[in-house]
DNA sequence: TCAGACCAAGTGGTCTGACCACAGCTTTTC
DNA sequence: GAAAAGCTGTGGTCAGACCACTTGGTCTGA
């Protein structure tokens, strides 16, 4: 059954994946260079190459070149951009919708709220505080009062001490962020939406403060859904935003 | 600012996710011959392959040998094995644990069950009902039976009628998949767990149809959050499974 | 005429070898 | 002793070659 996968640069990844799962490799250690994996392996080293762009990818490596301790391909572990740039692409191949993602995002960032209110004198929204009042600064742009917003958002995913969750929700920030910067530049009036975010943020904040699961919830709610329909994310299909407009 | 990338294997990634955003390339198109798009993007082949392996573990293409109207490198659009190798490699780098893979899905599914239960009379509930027939069957070993209750899970999921969601329970679910199999070998009585776990399913999707909100959430609580303790999945650290055992 | 065998072409899969740019270390030179 | 030069090892890339495989056409023979 099941021939051992003959590709090769599957054999390579599937050899790091057991080094990783046997932790005889872990965060911060160097994968073997690329020529010595290779003979090691019985591959050439562009099959090896091949896996390591997709640990790279993965956001499991980095790579660099060079000699000396820093260079090599050195394992880490940064999923955020990893799956933002997988759910981007799955976006641009139709695999996703984007109002998919939009409701995703509402369903985990409600869940995260009402968990954060139902445990609310255990948890450290400092940040998340800090944020709003970032927030508050006159003339930001609105890619600025967005990033801060995502920023926020982020802020209370992390308070959920869940790192599955947080980088989660940045993936689907990340992977739908240029059609929220459209929508934002297709506002009638940024700064009254803008006022709106803000209070609602606080909303939300002093809700989940208080320990009112249901307040918290509904507020998140409203905040984020009202948003994408007041730019249309939730309707629009990607496609059209870009040439029938 | 911002050098182009320099990286040549980039240039084609990025080359192909405009096609893609553009509309020129779609689900069930071709990408040129990995020659063709190397001369054409000025780059290596090998370049071009680097790409192509890193759409092709992002579930963008498929590959295929030969020649003909099957043969070369199809547009696809299948999420869920990358979203669940991408889990998978994190888990094994350290990067996310296995207890906020749980919590995350116990998040995920309790919102899921929410949002059904909520609109009850507005959903397809009968591929989750076969299932649970399905999994009355008796003599079903542990591995089958798990894998019907996974697709349980799933069905709810597709029930909301969001792609990204299932998609993420999916990953969630396979990321986890040898943590799962092992947990369920060390139960004491099986049989008896399978038990419960039939008639919780059952009040889940009774909960759900009668449109009991906090019932259906309550029970979904329960169901996992006891599963996953009952294997002590919850608690123990991944690395701990394998040989300190 | 038709069926089967055969062959050609085009595809991805892989390997090899070569060269480059770069960063760190070592040696040389002043 | 310090600065400069060279050496070494790394990833990044390219070019070419060969293989396995699939398809579609062509040839052969009944």
């Amino acid at each position: 059954m099941a021939e051992p996968e003959t590709r090769a640069w599957k054999i390579v990844l599937d050899s790091i994946e057991s080094r990783l799962l046997s932790g005889e490799l872990g965060p911060g250690d160097h994968l073997p260079p690329e020529r010595a994996l290779a003979s090691e392996l019985g591959v050439g080293r562009s099959s090896v190459r091949e896996a390591l762009r997709v640990l790279e990818v993965f956001g499991l490596i980095r790579t660099q070149t060079g000699s000396g301790p820093q260079s090599g391909a050195i394992i880490i572990a940064s999923p955020s951009s990893a799956i933002g740039a997988l759910m981007r692409m799955q976006v641009a191949a139709r695999g996703f919708q984007v109002a998919d993602i939009v409701r995703t995002r509402l369903l985990l960032e409600t869940a995260v709220v009402r968990d954060l209110a139902e445990r609310s004198d255990a948890i450290d929204l400092a940040d998340a505080a800090k944020l709003l009042d970032a927030m508050e600064a006159p003339q930001l742009t609105p890619e600025e009062f967005l990033a801060l917003d995502a920023q926020f958002h982020l802020s209370l995913a992390e308070a959920s001490e869940n790192q599955v969750v947080a980088t989660m929700m940045t993936g689907l920030r990340s992977s739908i962020e240029g059609y929220v910067l459209e929508g934002a530049a297709g506002l009638p009036d940024w700064d009254a939406t803008a006022d709106r975010l803000r209070a609602e943020h606080r909303t939300i904040l002093m809700a989940i403060i208080a320990g009112d699961r249901d307040a918290a919830t509904l507020h998140t709610n409203n905040h984020i859904s009202g948003y994408y329909a007041e730019t249309h994310l939730t309707t629009a299909h990607h496609n059209e935003s870009h040439d029938h407009g």
